[in-house]
DNA sequence: GTCTATAGCTAGATAGAC
DNA sequence: GTCTATCTAGCTATAGAC
């Protein structure tokens, strides 16, 4: 336990900026230990399982910061409108107006560890489930509501591939400024 | 020239499957040429290039795959109504109900060769017009129909995301179903 | 055009000093 | 906890026979 260079919590998300950067197989540890400041060997000892376990400890991480940051809003008090704002304002900040790619999307591609896709699976439910309710709040039945939980992420999701593959950040923006709106349309 | 084991386009077709599942860092050489048949030497006379050659011609091929499947058919003869299912049938194919991920989009991360966005990114905009001039087939004003096209192209990426995030594949089919409807609901 | 064999290197991972 | 030094396995890529 003895004095720290870095909380492990900045190691985690310097370790994320890579893993969402290049993917799982495209991080090598020279570079995730070139990331963080921390030699190799050094990784090893905060993370004994090897770059396995480091994605499995930024996806949990990445899990946490969707309870907190997504699921806890979008379920918290406060109007619908308020939530709505809340929420899309972290997701902004979270993918940087669409500059950076979805930690989840890009490690769920690779030497595909099953381990992997279980947590990301969660998250990503977590985040559907949080916006049917959001849409409930707004007043759309619970069928229609459910529906445009799931689609919220898709075109979430969908945005920042497009965005990236075609190197135009507006689709992102635009996106989400389509997603409030259709929130606020309810009949 | 002399007598080959498979065709080009055969090789091809099997590099991009081991590309879309594994993605560009994900494909090792070994595996390369196991998925072919091939051996490593073998798929080095043929690409020359090595692994970054083999990634190009099959975004080559995939774009010209898109080019004839989804362009030709949106901006072809025959009826909106026959046109819209003509390609979703295509599409459907592709991702095999949404089993298998979008070689663009897998290929698009990694050692993000710049040379492969450039192949992608006009893939993606292939698509998005195409469907755009669907949309102004049904009738939507040009500026709606431009909207709805991107939108297509963001919504299929994102059900395929999600539907291998979650390993729910209805989620891929659902879309699409909504994607139809939503053409042939011109008001 | 395809193969066997191998070069040269970097990957992920460990040992042990401080 | 962090480091330098090192191991082995696998990687991309090439040489040269058939």
């Amino acid at each position: 336990m003895a004095n720290p260079k870095f909380s492990q919590d900045e190691v985690i998300i310097k370790l994320m900026d890579v893993f969402r950067k290049v993917g799982y197989d495209g991080a090598s540890l020279s570079e995730l230990a070139n990331a963080t400041g921390l030699k190799k060997a050094s990784l090893y000892h905060r993370f004994p399982g090897g770059k396995k376990e480091m994605a499995e400890v930024v996806l949990a991480f990445v899990d946490g910061w969707v309870e907190e940051n997504i699921t806890r809003v979008l379920f918290g008090k406060g109007s619908p409108e308020t939530r709505l704002r809340k929420v899309f304002t972290n997701i902004d900040q979270l993918y940087t107006g669409g500059k950076n790619p979805c930690v989840l999307e890009s490690m769920a591609a690779g030497s595909g560890l099953p381990v992997f896709q279980q947590t990301i699976g969660k998250s990503f439910a977590d985040i559907a489930h949080g916006f049917a309710h959001l849409a409930r709040g707004f007043g759309f039945t619970p069928k229609r509501a459910e529906k445009m939980g799931m689609e919220t992420l898709i075109r979430i999701q969908g945005a920042l591939i497009v965005a990236q593959g075609t190197s135009d950040l507006t689709v992102f923006g635009n996106t989400i400024k389509d997603l409030k709106k259709q929130f606020r349309s309810v009949n």
